[in-house]
DNA sequence: GCATATTTGTCCGTATGTATA
DNA sequence: CTATACATACGGACAAATATG
């Protein structure tokens, strides 16, 4: 589209073309959030300054305004004179998480009487995303969908600070679901329940929607708590 | 406690104590909210890496860490080779902070079936709050207690990440509290009303409650949004 | 438990680019 | 349009804290 290729380096190039509106350290924080939510970089894992400084071809100092940032995205967790580690979700976390998406998801669904359609299209178009992926056994990516319907549900709400923390919040998630290792068994029975949340707004029966989501979200919640129980026993949270 | 005496100086050697388990960074960052939030920097306002850097006594790699947390918490506005600058809200920013009131507040009184005697307890203690303040006159008080009435109703939530992202939303809330100029009428009436609707939760009527606190956000947005929409002709925002 | 190596925290100087009087 | 002020980003330095043998 652009010049030759670009889909080849996802690196600090990247965004270099004609419309430079963003710092390194900017750039520098998306490539590392990037990789963290891809499970590249997986919970506990160190950033030592020098190494991922010279990795990426930045400087200390540019590369610290990077770490605040995705510390305060709850991405990385700064332990002060130690450095700087990829978060790793407790069960409290998750608890909390799934309390919050509760709270976020469910009121923002039932902030609405009646969806018209420019409500229920990013709908319509997450859940075909999912099932696409799904067909072609892109289960990861299905994970991916399931995630933008949710963030969809969310923008029911018509509200962009809603949007920005319910992002951050199932970004965070994002760091708990490498635990599951199936992820065909884990996001797959996704795919209906969220089918069925948008029938039921489709219908127009908001609240039968609303406790739809709920359910769901209890049980998302119950699946990766005893996964996530189990995996706690063995590898150890780094104080 | 420690050596002498401590309360005197609020600037960078107060956490120097005993547990020094903060950095340079996060000082200074705390030091220009407080600044930002009590309004002696007022929205707009430039902060200009050098004289900050001195005014502070830190180098400017330390302060720009510093500012790009504030920068996350939307209280600074980060301009591209321009600096950094006291946010101004808009008209736009203020609807949503109270769209996302509504949804979070309320939600939150309603998640419970009823309050125990620890949830009362932050409620009343902040009502008293605002009302000690207002018989002193501190009218400037009789805001923060009323912020931290609504911060103790989300905490009926019961998620520390509830806590935080309200914390956050009323903290940019207080960015146009300042152009109220006049304090006691402003915040005088809500001490009223703040007690009507812990009244409401004594008695268990979560629902009753719930809609009190609907009709109070939806006034004080109204109030708040003539005089901004007033201000906004004069004072323009900086792009 | 100690001595040493590594890494972070913080500062400074400076070159380059960008915006503005 | 030029001059000036300022932000961006880098690299080096060193003390203090932490990890390692």
């Amino acid at each position: 589209m652009g010049s030759t290729d670009v889909t080849a380096f996802a690196d600090l190039e990247q965004a270099r073309g004609l419309l430079d509106r963003t710092s390194t350290a900017e750039r520098v924080a998306s490539i590392l959030r990037d990789r963290i939510l891809e499970g590249s970089l997986p919970p506990s894992t160190r950033l030592p300054e020098d190494l991922i400084g010279q990795a990426l071809g930045v400087s200390r100092n540019t590369l610290r305004e990077a770490f605040r940032v995705l510390s305060h995205e709850r991405l990385l967790v700064h332990q002060i004179n130690r450095g700087v580690f990829v978060r790793r979700l407790t069960a409290d976390d998750l608890v909390d998480l799934y309390r919050v998406r509760r709270l976020v998801e469910v009121a923002a669904v039932r902030a609405n009487d009646r969806l018209g359609e420019e409500q229920l299209r990013p709908l319509r178009e997450t859940v075909e995303e999912g099932q696409a992926a799904a067909k072609d056994d892109r289960w990861v990516d299905v994970g991916t969908a399931n995630i933008h319907f949710h963030l969809a549900l969310g923008g029911l709400a018509g509200s962009p600070r809603v949007d920005a923390v319910l992002r951050q919040f199932l970004a965070e998630l994002r760091l708990v679901f490498h635990v599951m290792n199936n992820p065909r068994e884990f996001h797959e029975p996704y795919l209906e329940r969220n089918l069925e949340i948008l029938t039921l707004l489709e219908a127009g029966d908001i609240d039968a929607a609303a406790r739809a989501l709920e359910a769901y979200l209890n049980e998302a919640e119950r699946q990766i708590l005893t996964v996530l129980a189990s995996s706690e026993r063995t590898a150890h949270t780094p104080r």
